[in-house]
DNA sequence: ATTTAATTGAGGTACGCACCTCAGAAATCA
DNA sequence: TGATTTCTGAGGTGCGTACCTCAATTAAAT
């Protein structure tokens, strides 16, 4: 009944505590039938390994690097902050937690920012970057020289990272379409969309989603073609401006990305903000109080904190080249309200 | 910089190692001077005693009850997943899960069964059970027998207990109450309100919070007397067909707890489910098929597994006597819709 | 059959901590 | 002052695992 340890494996396998040892650790020099026989007595026993102690005599410490962009925007202060609490909480477990900053829109800025990472010096990064060829090739050479590879919020084609950390982009358009649909019951008129940008890839799943559910489910709103601002917020007032005064039925509003602020301050000078529907995505200082004064309707969110965390395991996973458990790292597409804001 | 070691605080205190574990774990035979200049080392090396190192060596094993109603329900079967999820990822953390199953609506019979379990076997009990007199008496007593207790879904009061885990049942009823007027903007019409039974406080709080917002912020829906099935999924046919057939503008449909399988299809019967909203609470097989279909609208759920992973670490904290990390045993309200289904 | 290579066993040290013993030092009391 | 009593130090052992070395055994190749 007790819990079996690495000793009752090797008395049950007939072999050494060695032995034993290099096939959990999966050293050379153990012959195929003796690998079985050890297998076979760990599955008889139900043998675990215990992690902490594992740990504990490895004495190996992770370091992993969170690459983020740098430059204001409430949704990367709110990332910031849980890797912080993230890194106080998981100092007790031995890894410890940098963050890189790379510049925004500036594909080589950010390959230069990576290469000044010594690969040798730490065991995992993740990054939350919009793909770009320098990008991926940039990260391609830190996956192959062994890193460990998480992508944040936007992925990364398969071969270049290990996972991916974040919310389905194009489930998430569709939902926010399905909350947009659904707030604007029996209402006839035109549903505006508003990006940074339509080049990141997440970005342009979720205008995917949220088309596709908008056509099939609610014929009775148009969405009008995207708004993109570029990532200068300083045209988001002209921009919605001139849009929202042309359309008369103008109903709801969906901001794909960042600069809710500049938008909702757009969307007041209108004086139709109270009627008109708007969702945004991430839950961030902004949105929130958007949802506090009833500007803002919904948010489509990830839970940041989880996410960081997430991340955090599945890079250590990496390194310990075990299993993850996929249900605990699954991010989940929150919906915010007024009502459920955490 | 390395995370300091009991022999670094041995060495700055100007004591032996002996002292130090002797102040480190309160055990008698040091002046109050030296335990001074210890605890002054502590603070100032920023040591923090590490837990799984000192499980190791002290031998200990965590072992938790999760006391469950009994009794098919599809909720319970996903709660009762969740932990046998957890226990196996969790035994590789020396913490061994049992589940007690306790009967439903027999207050004295939980009582019975809570009396079997031997405080001096076990560290800690997580609690699913409505809150009587009985109950809460036989809870105090685990918790005076120097048990960690843990309530899970539906709260005790304060001095019985260690830890709420789930989530905020006044909260949940508001945020089904705005998904319900905000899905049926523009309806004149009255909506129905289903439960098991309203003894139970978790009950009684969401139709507080459907309540109060439903009249604050959405007059033209008529919300209807709750109707009360009493645990007793044969009579929900009847309930729901009378008042369906009674309510000719039956525009929503709020069920606050359990029997959404025998509520469905008494709603299927009357041939206008489709046109009505139906709002629900947990995600089971019968709520995500629901869903699917079209049938439901929303759900209110909380994430089972997160919940069962934080009930266990919440139990461990309270048994190390150690801090919780509090951000991240928050369990959110979850609104889970057909596109954001996990 | 001999050499060579591949396996295996025995044993050690270490990790950070708990808990034990025993002798010696220091403080307290008489 | 001596006789207690109270502290303290030095040292050990063990928890479950990793990782190392060296010798011994076994299998494969010549």
């Amino acid at each position: 009944m007790p819990k079996p340890t690495v000793h009752d494996i090797a008395q049950e396998a007939g072999v050494s505590l060695a032995t034993v040892d290099r096939v959990l650790n999966e050293r050379p020099g153990v012959r195929d039938r003796t690998i079985q026989r050890v297998r076979a007595a760990i599955d008889k026993l139900g043998y675990v390994r215990d992690t902490y102690a594992a740990n504990l005599a490895r004495q190996k410490a992770y370091t992993f690097v969170f690459v983020l962009p740098e430059g204001p925007s409430s949704f990367i202060d709110v990332v910031r902050e849980a890797i912080e609490e993230a890194s106080t909480s998981q100092m007790a477990e031995r890894v410890t937690i940098r963050v890189l900053s790379v510049p925004q829109n500036d594909p080589h800025g950010v390959v230069r920012r990576l290469l000044t990472l010594n690969p040798g010096k730490i065991d995992g990064v993740a990054i939350m970057a919009p793909e770009t060829p320098q990008v991926r090739d940039a990260v391609r050479r830190l996956k192959n020289a062994g890193l460990a590879v998480a992508t944040l919020f936007s992925d990364l084609p398969v071969p270049v990272r290990d996972h991916y950390v974040g919310i389905n982009s194009y489930s998430a358009g569709r939902t926010a379409a399905l909350l947009m649909g659904r707030f604007l019951r029996g209402v006839h008129g035109s549903v505006m969309v508003v990006t940074g940008s339509l080049q990141a890839r997440d970005s342009i799943e979720r205008r995917h989603g949220f088309d596709e559910v908008m056509q099939r489910d609610f014929p009775d709103l148009t969405v009008l073609p995207t708004l993109e601002f570029h990532d200068d917020i300083s045209r988001v007032d002209r921009l919605v401006g001139t849009v929202a005064s042309q359309t008369r039925d103008l109903a709801g509003v969906y901001s794909m990305g960042a600069g809710n602020q500049a938008l909702l301050a757009a969307l007041r000078k209108t004086d139709r903000l109270n009627e008109m529907t708007v969702i945004a995505h991430e839950l961030t200082a902004v949105t929130r109080e958007g949802l506090l004064a009833g500007e803002v309707d919904a948010v489509i969110a990830q839970n940041v904190g989880h996410l960081v965390r997430s991340a955090v395991r599945v890079l250590r996973a990496k390194c310990d080249s075990v299993d993850i458990f996929a249900a605990q790292e699954k991010i989940r597409i929150d919906i915010v309200t007024r009502e459920n804001l955490p």
